[in-house]
DNA sequence: GACGCTATCGCAACTGATTGCATCAACAGG
DNA sequence: CCTGTTGATGCAATCAGTTGCGATAGCGTC
């Protein structure tokens, strides 16, 4: 099935989950059942996840999931760079899968709404390079939540 | 013990607290024993506080306060304007007295360092307006909490 | 000063996430 | 294929914070 004879190395999101288990073995980490559901959990995931939803996914596959685990491998999983996490508005864990493009996330306080901040949003670029310049400090992008009022419910709130 | 004849109306912190009452009451909600605990741990406390080093102080004065009175009075509190909260670089929650400056933070998830970032910082200032430029957004800088590499960290790490 | 409305409290259960520890099993080496 | 090392798991306890609900009590009104 997969001698399509084509030369060159795929490097897509699929391949990313693939090469995960020779990544670990490669840090004297071990590639388990468990691991196993995780991985295959958040290859099917895009965009962003909480833990929780996290832990209640691997469940719908073996209901024997242990919470701990589930937070401990995707741990491991952050180290080796294939997600990251932040905390959303209300301060819970959001995992981010890498292969999307980083990003950040708008909330805001009065309606509620959320949205991207892509890495390369001219606002985003603006705020990173001020902080380069200033002070030398690095913005992680992919940690950025920034809480405040979108422009609809300022316009709507007079005070 | 109060006739000290000055007319003007002090405005410091002193005053914030001890108007506490009163505003609540305007608002048809109570003064009770517990939120004047509360109260008292917060106007001698200055900069921020978790969540649960102000129910622990607070049962340091009484031993039996509830940690879910302290958190709904704390957003009460919050409702009123006389403090913010925001997350830390862990997700957990930290208060704010207003009468102290608005700030945000700065994390290195590097060496952990964490420092104050004043609302008037050149490159807070940039990155509001940025955002306020480009998509009308108003960044709440006391709940921002930045998360990346501080320039030691950066200049340390060649990788 | 007593009354009644209802905001607030206390409690218990629950959610999301973390930690310590004894046990188990992945996987490298023989 | 068997064995030993040690990383990972399961479990139970714990932490931070939230929610629903019946009981209590603040405070405006009579």
């Amino acid at each position: 099935m997969q001698q399509d004879g084509s030369p060159h190395v795929e490097a897509g999101p699929t391949d990313t989950w693939a090469g995960v288990p020779d990544r670990l073995r490669a840090r004297g980490l071990r590639w388990t059942p468990q691991r196993r559901i995780l991985v295959d959990v958040l290859s099917r995931t895009d965009g962003h996840v909480t833990g929780a939803a996290l832990v209640e996914r691997c469940r719908e596959v073996d209901p024997g999931t242990i919470p701990s685990t589930v937070y401990r491998t995707l741990d491991v999983l952050e180290e080796l760079g294939v997600l990251s996490h932040s905390h959303s508005a209300d301060g819970r864990e959001e995992f981010h899968v890498l292969p999307d493009e980083e990003h950040g996330h708008l909330y805001c306080r009065r309606c509620g709404a959320e949205s991207e901040l892509a890495a390369d949003d001219p606002a985003v670029m603006a705020a990173v390079a001020a902080f380069d310049d200033e002070r030398g400090f690095e913005i992680q992008v992919s940690h950025l939540t920034l809480i405040g009022r979108c422009a609809d419910c300022r316009s709507a709130a007079a005070d």
